[in-house]
DNA sequence: TTGTACGCGTTATCAC
DNA sequence: GTGATAACGCGTACAA
């Protein structure tokens, strides 16, 4: 590998002349340039980001924090992060916590002894060094930071307005961790329509999103809530994979049972019968936090909202019984 | 952020005595170590990975090459290779090509001015400088490297004979590019069996795995090859638009149609009819990836073999009309 | 307009 | 056992 000084030499210039040409900042005539141009196409140099991560205290590099790459929202977003931020020059550090608050805080320390200048996280962090700046995304509706976010409240209230179409009986609605906001604004926003017109309805808080789980979860369903026709699953793969475990039990979908998702999955049309879901600007919102990190990398002072949110759609689907 | 010459000021000592200490490599005084190690708790001091690349000229970074995140194929694979990675004291740094050739060549250059130790790549790549150690899987086939496949014409003749146990009548085999060998030893597998039983059969190659391809080639299946009953689909995704189309056309599956897929991804099990398919252990892929990936980094001599191909398994499913 | 010299945080060499 | 000190490759005062 080439460094500056072989160019510096090759180009019978001094180094500093090379850097300056390189980022364009101070005077340097325009023949210098010239060589030094050549030099570094013969040499085809190019600069080593570590020496100058070194130097600025402060790299290219943008970590972002998931809890599950299995789980099919999450490998969507991190599209949208990935694809932005390299349009934008930056390179994405990928961590997967799987959903272990351990694993999040080993990487936030390798996040940081790697130089990241920004980190984009889906999840609650506490104890963030100043010098990093932090985007949150989904489930991170904690922290003093930016965050872009859908619209949970209206997601749940898509959903009670839609049950209100359908010939529903008993109404499950199987939630996780009613301690993260994001959970509780959707729960809310369903609750509110469903009480406003006197639905009663039951709910199962279950422990974690994580995919692993999703079969006891599924199994205990059934098992303790038989006498219900309607279920109102906390994102797409749980939903799915209740409207698979109805298939293989003999019951029909949406006969007698009707099931709702939650996220918009790519999979959620492609399933028979289609899952009616909410469906969230997943790719939108990890390329719109991409540009708000890239903008607040390069110091273009930001003048908008701290938090913004970002619409949810009702996508319909034959998983549900409409009158 | 505290430094080593922090943490060397604060315990009253030289900053070679805490780098020995931290490495645990040349003597150090064990009440010395307990002096530096009050400091570096006092201070929570982290060594700087940057610097250390910096000098070291190689970092704890593993860059991954993928071709399309979104295909559900990947997000597995790079769980088995960052858990794996994570485990052996490494960072995944993942890069995204969205199967496209200047993106790749450009993310190989930002992995080598990061430094990067090593690289595990899912496609084919030239030119890689011989201090970075590569490990291919899937695709990369070509490439004077270690290789951890999986047994892809095993894999065809296992659709072959699953066939044979079918009532096929025109099978139609959808294929990607017949020029990467992964996809080759497929088809030949497949081919080969059902050549030897003389059963006659139709070759659509369609020019590209991309998840944004897939409609278009759904939509020329169905137009010009409508007297097929038989659909071997090149991976599962497809497949499961394959089966999707139908269900949405009014055909029924597996009566009118049969399907088969490739790869195993968790989705095909949980369709409806459930979608049979060769299971590829992907996460195992990911994960000895990246085993030999630290072993090789860490200088243990590999007696390994430089290919190592693990065995697929067919998984039935309801898709196929079995006699 | 250009070059010299230093510092970023770490490790390794060598002298004490 | 320990402590100076020279690298690693880059950017930038400051001097020329």
């Amino acid at each position: 590998m080439a460094t500056i000084k072989d160019v510096a030499k090759h180009a019978g210039v001094s180094v500093a002349s090379v850097s300056r040409y390189m980022n364009k900042n101070g005077y340097v005539k325009k023949e210098t340039g010239e060589k030094i141009e050549q030099a570094i196409r013969d040499l085809n140099y190019v600069p080593n980001e570590v020496a100058r991560s070194l130097f600025q205290k402060k790299s290219k590099l943008v970590g972002v924090l998931l809890p599950d790459i299995t789980n099919p929202y999450f490998p969507l977003l991190a599209k949208g992060i990935e694809e932005e931020l390299n349009r934008q020059g930056f390179m994405m550090l990928l961590a997967n916590t799987s959903d272990s608050e351990e694993n999040l805080q080993n990487y936030l320390t390798t996040f940081i002894q790697n130089n990241v200048s920004g980190v984009i996280t889906t999840l609650p962090v506490s104890h963030v060094p100043k010098n990093i700046k932090m985007i949150g995304v989904d489930r991170a509706y904690e922290g003093d930071f930016i965050k872009i976010l859908a619209d949970d409240y209206q997601g749940g209230k898509l959903i009670g307005q839609e049950i209100l179409q359908t010939t529903y009986r008993n109404v499950l609605i199987v939630t996780s961790n009613l301690l993260m906001p994001s959970v509780n604004l959707r729960y809310q926003g369903l609750v509110d329509v469903l009480d406003k017109h006197a639905i009663t309805h039951t709910t199962l808080q279950s422990q974690s999103f994580n995919v692993d789980r999703t079969d006891e979860t599924v199994a205990s369903i059934f098992k303790n809530y038989s006498a219900y026709d309607t279920i109102v699953a906390s994102n797409d793969y749980l939903a799915l994979k209740i409207m698979q475990y109805a298939h293989e039990h003999g019951m029909n979908i949406p006969d007698d049972i009707q099931v709702v998702g939650y996220d918009g999955i790519p999979y959620a049309e492609m399933f028979y019968p289609s899952l009616a879901t909410v469906k969230q600007p997943i790719y939108q919102i990890g390329q719109e936090a991409a540009k708000r990190m890239s903008k607040l990398l390069n110091n273009n002072k930001d003048e908008l909202p701290k938090t913004t949110i970002l619409p949810v759609t009702f996508q319909k689907g034959k998983s549900l019984r409409y009158f």
